[in-house]
DNA sequence: ATATAAAACTTTAAGCTTGAAATATCTTGT
DNA sequence: ACAAGATATTTCAAGCTTAAAGTTTTATAT
């Protein structure tokens, strides 16, 4: 998924894959700059910090679905990362619903205090990392992934 | 990491921070249709194609530590997946250099008929998957990226 | 020569990830 | 009311992933 073009592909069609191989490479690096700072200076992962995020969005909380919908990861993958997050104090549960079988999840003031922090220094990363891409360039490119994502929104 | 704009980010940086997101969001989409599919119809996972194609490239074979410098993954996740490779008959590998430590990593024959078929299929599907972008914007962006990327390359 | 360091790789522990199966709960049609 | 189906979540097995520690081999400096 990250080979890169030796000899080089040309034909129909190469530049979408080339296009792909660069945009999975870009986001792999900077997605391993993030996981390491991350660990270094706050001890938490890019899995418990995509949740911390999500749900520092909605103070009122989420359901388990919403957020595996929202993250794009699978259900029961949001059980573990919760599952841990709740064993450390940042998030809480509540099974108070009408509906028995869902379970709202926020942060607690504790998760909250720490992902606030968390949140300030990660985005000071990503202005250093993108530091080279103009604003404009920025919102140019931003354009463009949307108006792609767009046709894929809603597949399956 | 793929948290949207609800509260729609804005001031100095935030159009790089929601570059990111749109980035990553962008490539987990693209991401998780490929794994899906490389599932159903190869029975296969995206870092087996991952390492398959590296491995493609270079008939003559790579180190292990050249496949996870390409790669952009540890060197001992690349470990189990060759392993796993091998135990398929896929891939083979040769400890037969000056340098006792090393092991030259190739594709078997068996492996390169395999991934031929599989490589084949996947550009088909980057093309559907980003037939919405012009070859002309998929230039432009490619640029872009790699721009960005030549920032990046060497750190650490 | 021989200790010391460096390099290539593997192993390990912990956590992430998926897809599928299992549980529990709610909803609907009769 | 009750069976059948739909929903929400968890559990499970297998595989992926990293960072750190360990092994083996090679290079270097006395």
């Amino acid at each position: 998924m990250v080979a890169g073009p030796l000899p080089a592909p040309s034909g129909p069609g190469k530049d979408r894959l080339r296009l792909w191989i660069r945009l999975l490479r870009a986001s792999r690096t900077i997605e391993a700059e993030l996981r390491e700072r991350l660990k270094k200076d706050f001890n938490t992962t890019l899995p418990r910090f995509d949740v911390m995020a999500a749900l520092y969005r909605a103070p009122e909380g989420m359901l388990m679905s919403d957020l595996s919908r929202f993250l794009l990861v699978s259900n029961g993958n949001v059980t573990g990362i919760v599952d841990r997050l709740v064993s450390e104090g940042l998030v809480a549960r509540a099974r108070r619903n009408g509906d028995r079988r869902t379970s709202m999840v926020r942060l607690t003031e504790e998760g909250t205090q720490a992902f606030a922090a968390i949140a300030a220094a990660h985005e000071g990363w990503i202005g250093e990392l993108l530091g080279k891409v103009s604003e404009d360039d920025a919102r140019r490119l931003t354009g463009m992934l949307t108006s792609f994502r767009s046709n894929w929104e809603g597949r399956e």
